[in-house]
DNA sequence: CACAGCCTCACCGTTTTTGGGGAGTTGGAA
DNA sequence: TTCCAACTCCCCAAAAACGGTGAGGCTGTG
């Protein structure tokens, strides 16, 4: 096996996946790359900051409607498993020995789910997170050698479809006040992991009485109503790091 | 260009660093990798969910050492930048503006860093974020046909990296399976959007001191110090999103 | 069934933070 | 030079958060 397979026809979806310029293409792509792939379903599931829920994919309508309103996104071993990974995940690796999981299962596979699954967690800025699917009907054997043998263009494919998808993310406006002043940076910090303005200030040799002009500075400057919503604020914008 | 390149060479690398089961054996492979892919520096930056940081690469010890004294990772625009960013990022795009970004990029230069760069911004489960990093000397035209051509082999050498730089995570267990409840979720959320507790309290329809409980269990949860810490380290680890 | 974890409510006093003032220095930019 | 932004310091009173303790109902798992 090569680093990855060279595949003209990858090549080719890969390129329609770049270009495409509406959310509704990405439905398009994925069945492209299903049958590219060879499997029965394909899937991107993506789990927005605010909690929202986009996919696309090729489950049944039912399935999808059916995951949706049971709310499984909270109790699916799939979902709930690649949370905790980076890796590719193959479901069987997965613990499904609670009751609801096993429960959930059954009713996946009567909906058309494969028995066989491979998911690729994916994480984005501000806590974006998805999950790009591969489903089959297979033995295990054959599901461990295809998994095997397209392992890299997988996690290629995901990453360049996550890309997309956060693209065409709404409300991702980068709403950029300014920036904060170097003090207020270490005033900033300082607060968000943990320490009070006395030690705070302690520790940047200042009195607490300045440190606190630092925060009610930056909280002024974030638009932040008092200083947890300041740090909050900071931390999204990447401003501060802990 | 095919999908990915074939490179018995990097293939090697790959085999390598998948076997590798100490975190000195990473120090090695990166500057393999270097040397195949012919840059002057690679570097991978972990900066794990708790803050400390793990670097390996080939910067000179007295810039890594120059870096961690300083404290630059919180003013390193390229920290600061890919943190927004889901996909590779050339050092050229960030913003360089502010006087402390400038300052820092010319020491770096003088440290020997290149003026050239591409950092791919990595997040793993529970918060944590690393980046790999190329950095070189050449014209801008050189580098944008290098990272043109090794892209998707850049972008799965990272995953790799990082998974294995995963297993070597120190206190991983410890810091695992304290997630929040629902409830704790949609307390702290509100907390990190500015809410105050009376605020929160009656957007959940619940009273003050319910909430107060929840916040108070977080924050024991999570081990954080006060309200600001907990949303903070909450914010960090993707426990919640603002 | 028992136990654990979650959700809900309450009171107490103490500590911390907040929001409003005012005021002096420095160093870089116009 | 003049000006502004950043940095530093101080007081006070009101508001908010904290910490501890206690207690009942509900649900799901072992």
């Amino acid at each position: 096996m090569g680093f990855a397979a060279r595949t003209p026809q990858l090549e080719e979806i890969l390129s329609q996946l770049e270009q495409s310029d509406a959310l509704e293409e990405l439905q398009d792509v994925i069945e492209k790359l299903r049958d590219c792939f060879g499997v029965d379903h394909m899937v991107y599931h993506w789990v927005s900051s605010t909690g929202e829920q986009y996919g696309c994919g090729t489950y049944s309508p039912e399935w999808v409607q059916r995951y949706l309103d049971q709310g499984y996104l909270r109790i699916d071993p799939v979902v709930l498993g690649c949370f905790q990974r980076f890796h590719p995940v193959d479901w069987k690796r997965l613990d499904w020995s609670s009751r609801a999981a096993r429960a959930f299962q059954k009713e996946a596979l009567d909906y058309g789910v494969g028995n066989q699954g491979l998911s690729i967690p994916i994480r984005g800025p501000n806590g974006q997170f998805a999950l790009y699917t591969l489903s089959h009907n297979c033995s295990d054997r054959e599901w461990a050698e295809f998994t095997e043998r397209h392992r890299r263009e997988l996690i290629l494919v995901a990453h360049y479809f996550n890309q997309k998808a956060l693209e065409f993310e709404p409300g991702r406006v980068p709403e950029q006040g300014q920036a904060l002043s170097p003090r207020e940076v270490e005033a900033m910090t300082l607060i968000a992991v943990g320490y009070n303005r006395a030690q705070a200030a302690e520790s940047l040799s200042i009195s607490e009485h300045t440190l606190r002009v630092y925060i009610e500075s930056a909280r002024f400057k974030l638009g932040a109503m008092n200083t947890t919503h300041a740090v909050a604020k900071a931390l999204s914008r990447g401003l501060i790091v802990v």
